[in-house]
DNA sequence: GATGAATGAGTGTTCATTCAT
DNA sequence: GATGAATGAACACTCATTCAT
């Protein structure tokens, strides 16, 4: 069962997406096609199911960092969540470029809308009640952040993926969402 | 020619890319798939072409900017790589999303990191001639602002294709840049 | 194990001859599959076995028909079986077209050419008993009417299972059948 | 295409319902599955198509015998109909019994339905017409003698398709509608 | 004796690709 | 050069049957 979760990936990672088939995924797995159909009605609840639980831990991770720092400056929120953020990832490292690959394949749509709002929503809540924070927009902010951070980092991956390079990532990312923050900050500040 | 392009573009949109194949493609161009045949030596290559033609014109966009931006100041030039990476995506707005779903069924990894090398160097270009530029690591620089531009234009992709939506985004974007930029450059002040 | 036959006739009576499958049926029965094959080496078996179980019903009933008139006359033998296939048939009204599609999937040619041997037994000696009786080759008659009541109830099927129509139906069917044995016995008598 | 029809019949002649299967088809028809498909949509169509082909003969063989037969006494066209039906099955005496076997497979009742309805009509037509003919329920008659022919030749299959049986069969299935016949014609005379 | 998870051969169907016309 | 019928490998999925518990 959690043979099949791995083995998906697996077979995504190392024979790509057009190669990912039931059989081989079950082969991989160690077990019969038919046995995955008893855990799957099909291929395609399969590669959700992996999906889902993949962002899910994603927006967990954002959550948790977001809950952990109510109070906090917007500086060290924006820190702590492009490093939580990357270190999920690179915990998943191989997982990651993989799914990107599944998404497209049948209406993930939802599922990553899902998991983005989650995530929206938890940077707002965070946000608004920054020690230091004041924004007109909060939520677009937000909305910003997390449209940033799900599209840059997968952008950085094969560079993001070595520790090396994930640590100039975090710092470069740091520095964005930070400076962003602070003008926004400073927005607010000069409209008054 | 120019047809199958354009059906190829199209029978993505409308049918999704499990339905996309070549008779489906051949068809709606009005030709024979033998024809299809004559012109590409298979799916691949043209699903290829077609890839290479979008990544292409982005990379030109962004070429462009940058070349029509030297001399200026990094508040300028990033205000206007945003506005002019909108601009195309925007206009191709049908083709993105399809693109993306292509781009993970064959090994377009090549095709993608030699557009993301063309705009990075571009944009390292223009910021090492900035009239108020000076960066202790340019090339970094450009390859996060590359990444962010690359990465978050997408993951807003459903908003941002509404023209309204699409000011807005540009906003967010350009004062995340712009913000970014200035804090680089205050850090050699810093380090100074 | 009674359980599993009616379970068999209900699967095929509401899911089709396409969804019977032995899972499906041990479901359906309350048990689970490794009891059902612990009472039927294969499918076929089971099937085979509903199939014996309905067909030796209907062969008994004419049987018992017959010899309840040995001595009548033709006209009311004719009526008599008539009669009794039909109530047989219509008691099962449900199981009986189901039955018709399993026959096919198997070969229970065997198993029907059985029960058309003792109906058209049975029916040749009611007929060589019968008080009025005389005819050139009883045999084939016998056979005639076995094919002519086997076949035309079937043909009759959805007709005949509403009451009303049932009723019609055995009153053409006797009068046929009545009308028939009648001229074989003037045909011995113009011979004469 | 034609050998695809030729070849749908010979497997299930040969190999029975169970082991037939497109691909089976396809070789034996000595083409490829994929040209199966160019044909039909689906297995089920292709079967359906055999089916209405042989049902739409048997239809029109009725139709004609009947039309041929107006004016003429019940007597002649009682025996006309059977030897025509008789004939018509025995030319095609392999594809019958391997059609009562498709039948059931999936929803031929409206094929069959309509192939009986018209020949009901058809039958019906006649009777109106003989020259000796009155009848009080003309239709249900018609029903019958449709019944009793579609139903009780392929009951005696098996004997039927030997010539020497075959015109047995004949004798014997004439003598009864004859005689059904003219007890209903009897019948109106004693009402009167 | 009962269970039901596991098996894997078998099925219908699709689709990239070829090649005779 | 254009065509599109033909191909057949490949896939998702089913289901009769087994066997360890």
């Amino acid at each position: 069962m959690d043979a099949i979760f791995e083995a998906t990936i697996q077979v995504l990672s190392s024979d790509g997406l057009l190669r990912l088939n039931t059989t081989r995924i079950a082969r991989r797995a160690g077990v019969s096609v038919g046995t995955l159909y008893q855990y799957f009605p099909n291929k395609q609840a399969l590669l959700f199911a992996v999906m889902d639980q993949h962002l899910a831990m994603l927006a967990d991770t954002i959550e948790k960092t977001c809950d952990g720092n109510l109070g906090a400056t917007v500086e060290t929120l924006a820190a702590a969540v492009v490093k939580a953020y990357l270190q999920a990832k690179m915990a998943q490292a191989e997982i990651s470029p993989a799914l990107y690959r599944i998404a497209s394949e049948l209406d993930a749509r939802e599922l990553i809308d899902s998991t983005v709002r989650r995530s929206t929503r938890a940077i707002e809540t965070a946000l608004s009640g920054a020690s230091d924070g004041r924004f007109v927009d909060t939520n677009l902010i937000a909305q910003t952040l997390t449209a940033a951070l799900y599209g840059t980092v997968p952008a950085f991956c094969h560079k993001v993926l070595s520790p090396a390079d994930g640590t100039e990532a975090e710092r470069q990312l740091t520095i964005m969402f930070r400076s962003y923050l602070v003008a926004q900050q400073r927005g607010i500040a000069e409209i008054r």
